[in-house]
DNA sequence: TGACGACCTTACCGATCGGTAGGAAAATAC
DNA sequence: GTATTTTCCTACCGATCGGTAAGGTCGTCA
């Protein structure tokens, strides 16, 4: 069974969304990926910010399904960390559209997001959140410490996968070869030092 | 002494660029920060690229600087590495632009800067990766896994700074007062953390 | 005084932006 | 078999995009 019209217009939608944001990416450009005009995509959605809002919270959902499963792997809040980092890590590279623009929308969308004043990824932040004051520890981190440690996490994990195909452009192909698990170590490194200067 | 036109219509295009993305931002905006039409604009930079290549340029020359210097305070690698990123999360609340726009550059920018087929900020993430692999170590890390490292060091800082204004909408002010302090012993935790894996 | 160059203007250009109006065609419902 | 709804089209709209052409207003230097 074929998908829908409006799934290919969205999954179109996601892709070119990622590679050059909201304002780069034109309705025309996205409907001509299935040969469609632009009045198919604004029947569909109408309006551009209403499509975006779409794609938003299809990536909102997913990554708060990530989350949660995460926490149902693991009882101990470092391995469900461990875990959701990992299973993103590996999702970057499957969903490296998903990442791009969850990415934008966390650092990078101060203006449009202000405009419409919506924020569809506090929930996922805030299920991170949790884990992350679940730590134990003799005093807890605050939800501002909770923050700086899920960004800096976050952060990290971006930064590397979503910057892949531009290091292997600098870089070579070959050295980029190793770096999933090289990557992978160097989180559980970062959450569990984390883990251990709270003293739990 | 004023500045001259041309450095006014700089750093009003770095702060536009900054907020909104290449895309995002017109020379018509660009040049009403100043009161001047876009035309004004082309006289002195000849096209949107070159501009922008021009801020880039001074971005990279800026962030270039900073390691260096960062480089010189200091002998061993890992305190260097601490210096340059102590200097950066202060140097991101003063020149949040700058740093935006670093961020951008460095993994959301492909489709543009494979047009342009040019690397302005490779010279800096040289600098980075050669203390990086200057890290006393029993088998002292690849150009890659220094990447890896690098990478996760800039995304956690990134992270934190750029999407402060928009985690202090979120969740307050207030409660973002003492994570200046709160970053910088997290940045110093992730590099010590990551030298002492190293079995130096 | 006159020439020249730096600076910035108005007036355009063709292309593209997001979005509206109205209708053809095809599927669906009755 | 007819009515209705869904889907997508052509044809537009005003606004804006980056960029060009040509000219006017300066200060500078001869």
């Amino acid at each position: 069974m074929p998908l829908s019209t409006r799934q290919q217009l969205l999954d179109a939608a996601r892709h070119l969304f990622a590679s050059r944001g909201f304002y780069g990416a034109s309705l025309k450009g996205i409907a001509d990926e299935l040969g469609l005009t632009k009045q198919a995509l604004l029947h569909h959605f109408g309006s551009k910010e209403r499509l975006y809002a779409e794609i938003l919270s299809q990536v909102s959902d997913s990554m708060v399904g990530r989350v949660r499963l995460a926490r149902q792997a693991a009882s101990d809040p470092i391995e469900q960390l461990v875990a959701f980092f990992d299973d993103y890590l590996g999702a970057m590279n499957e969903e490296s559209d998903t990442a791009q623009i969850l990415m934008r929308e966390l650092v990078d969308n101060h203006a449009r997001a202000d405009k419409v004043n919506t924020w569809y990824l506090r929930p996922f932040l805030d299920e991170l959140v949790a884990i992350a004051r679940a730590l134990p520890s003799r005093s807890p981190l605050d939800e501002a410490e909770a923050f700086a440690f899920v960004y800096s996490l976050l952060g990290a994990v971006h930064y590397f996968s979503v910057s892949r195909p531009t290091l292997q452009k600098m870089y070579g192909r070959r050295r980029f070869a190793s770096h999933r698990r090289e990557m992978s170590a160097e989180i559980r490194r970062l959450i569990e030092a984390r883990a251990a200067s709270l003293g739990g």
